[in-house]
DNA sequence: GTTTTATGGTTTATTATTTGAACCGTTGGT
DNA sequence: ACCAACGGTTCAAATAATAAACCATAAAAC
């Protein structure tokens, strides 16, 4: 592995719950040594990447961050064009909607919204990096990837996260089928025990899947009335997104979805 | 320099205007040998804080920088804070109002707002990072940070942009000097020829120098009631960005600002 | 239609940077 | 007064980064 992938995979330790990380917390998180992890820490500092808290010296993210995705919005708005349309969509259905973007082997949440008109929610923390074969998303975006990509994904340890957890190559690639026929993907209990989730791929400019869309259900409230405005608000989303980021649905899928340029 | 900070500094090469590079460019904008600009690319793409356009093979900034924003955004708020006081600041001035941080010995913009009233408007490039000697922030972040934080940016050589940027050392530690007794800074042409500029300084949570909030006004426009209402509305927006963030204004220096708790 | 020049990408021995055990100085708890 | 945990530093040894030469492709130039 190199020296800068090992810097950059301590930029991905911060989430939502793990806010600052000091020294001694980074070498137990990275299993590396701490001169190691310390000359690595600087020199995220020093470009700004992290900034180190005057007094009790923990490392959170820096504002080259902040900097460098006002660019990439600037130039290729993604976030503040998927917002407004996801909270529409949340509304309309009721239940939390999320957009995540495929990076790498992994799925990136960009956004969500959730109505807070229930009492139970789903909980979802944007700034976890997500499972591509164990989440709605995920099964969304292998339908529609290369059979290579697919490969690769399901050649690696599948991680269990419930009992519902679907590991087996064989099973998945049978529901990765599916989807591709149907167009939406479905997944129940396989990421968090309570939720089932039913998504859609998000094509980019390119005709490539860049992203999934998809609606997390709490288990209790899942009903056929449910699942069915699920979809259409899927189907809805999926058209707007595409549009609004100038995403091109390759002809041969688009009938999936309805969709009649 | 560390294989890390060559890295970083590509993903500093873009801006606004150059949202997407390709190899070549990468050579020719760092200077570097093309294998290693290369794999510094790769393992940047696999960490999904750049990705590749499929066809033109140019690299552009990925997913993971806005997860990664998200994620400080969350837990530590700073633009969804400063954006709606820089917008309505603005708008009471009628000018050009930015909110910018320090990252190192440069200004990182966050957030700018231009009440687009008059003909004529000062440009304002979100994505460049801003020096500290040729702008009304950073001579606000200077005369409140510590003296050997001031050695060390006057040491290296200052960068001229007009014919009024000031390079002499000396002279900036006067102008300096002013700022801090008066808690404004002031700003003749010295970054952009037709533009004068207003700064004060914003305090974090710890009480030292988190960046700065100005106003730039174009120097055709310029009066006495234009820059005394500059100051009134820098002072507000301290105020008011101070409260909102948590920070501490020392209190030696408070009367400056009339701030009194 | 051939040549030239640009692009993105890969390989290799050589070189220089990264690495990690042991070390130091503080702080906070017992 | 002691111990443990923290952040940070040092320097020889080991590993990873480097740069010249190379390949393939595509678009201009002739």
């Amino acid at each position: 592995m190199g020296t800068i992938t090992k810097a950059l995979e301590m930029l991905n330790c911060f989430s939502r719950k793990r806010p600052e990380i000091g020294l001694s917390e980074f070498v137990r998180l990275t299993g590396r040594d701490k001169a190691t992890v310390h000359r690595h820490l600087s020199e995220l500092e020093q470009n700004g990447f992290l900034e180190q808290h005057p007094v009790t010296r923990a490392y959170r993210l820096g504002p080259a961050i902040l900097r460098l995705s006002a660019v990439r919005e600037t130039t290729n708005p993604l976030r503040s064009v998927v917002r407004p349309i996801i909270l529409e969509l949340s509304n309309e259905v009721g239940e939390l909607v999320h957009f995540s973007m495929l990076q790498g082997l992994s799925l990136s949440p960009v956004h969500n919204a959730d109505p807070r008109i229930h009492g139970t929610q789903v909980f979802f923390d944007e700034a976890e990096l997500l499972p591509l074969h164990a989440t709605a998303s995920g099964l969304a975006i292998l339908a529609f990837s290369p059979g290579k990509f697919v490969d690769r994904v399901l050649a690696r340890p599948l991680q269990r996260f419930t009992e519902n957890t679907i590991t087996d190559p064989d099973t998945l690639r049978d529901m990765i089928a599916k989807v591709r026929e149907t167009g939406f993907s479905f997944l129940e209990q396989g990421f968090d025990k309570e939720v089932t989730s039913r998504g859609v791929p998000i094509f980019g400019p390119d005709g490539t899947v860049l992203g999934a869309l998809a609606v997390a259900i709490p288990h209790t409230r899942l009903t056929d009335e449910k699942s069915a405005a699920a979809l259409a608000v899927l189907r809805k989303g999926m058209v707007r997104i595409t549009r609004s980021i100038g995403g091109t649905i390759p002809p041969e899928h688009a009938h999936k979805w309805c969709i009649d340029d």
